[in-house]
DNA sequence: TCCATATTTCCGTGAATATGGAAATATGGA
DNA sequence: TCCATATTTCCATATTCACGGAAATATGGA
């Protein structure tokens, strides 16, 4: 991951309203939910869910199909797990014990859409 | 972590300049880095670095310590922990394996000391 | 105390961001 | 084609942020 995917990543979860949509995506699994259903959940504006969003996407924090007429969103985990190893990328130089990078593993989130 | 706590540490870190101050900062460990030491590698008035070591600071990320005339900044590992674990709590709900939050282990850290 | 070094605080300016109502666009069904 | 649903784009406003020169503050040594 480059510095500047970093920064648009951090800069995208670095706000409330964004940072709440994330983690519902991220508890949500590979399924997503639908962008109606987002508002709704979080009590927000379409228009004003629809900035967000457009900011986590371009921040390649999530990722979006359309399903008849719903958009449904999904986190993306390969960016969530890129941007974690970034930020400790550096960390326990000699990279030995004690520093690693395991965060979500999209093939277990897989399982989970049981949920839905 | 509370997630104002980790919204501020993710808007501390969304910008290049203190991006890149903080992970030099991980990278030197737990010695730490004078403030001068820190402007002279990335090229920073000396007002400008404050402003933005003062950002890391309030959002938890780094500390300092006085040495004589000169103030030792050094990564806050447990706040980066932190913020990482938080980024990452409600992912594989079930929370079985492919989950995991491990990072930066400070007991490691201090043993790569050494290097300054 | 007096000086040199190291770092911070003050402050004005230019730029970027969040918000949400209203209108526009896209999709599906009959 | 015509309508209803789902979501986005447009737009103006208010707020917050980054920058860096200059002055102020803190520490150590003689």
């Amino acid at each position: 991951m480059e510095k500047i995917d970093a920064i648009t990543a951090l800069a995208a979860l670095a706000q409330e309203t964004r940072l709440d949509v994330f983690r519902l995506l991220v508890q949500a699994g590979a399924k997503g939910v639908p962008a109606g259903q987002i508002a709704e959940t979080l009590s927000l504006p379409s228009a004003t869910l629809s900035f967000h969003l457009n900011q986590l996407k371009n921040a390649g924090l999530i990722n979006f199909r359309r399903e008849s007429r719903s958009l449904i969103y999904a986190a993306e985990y390969a960016a969530m797990n890129g941007l974690l190893a970034y930020l400790t990328e550096n960390c326990c130089q000699g990279g030995k014990a004690g520093c690693g990078t395991v965060v979500c593993d999209t093939a277990v989130l897989g399982k989970t859409e049981e949920a839905g």
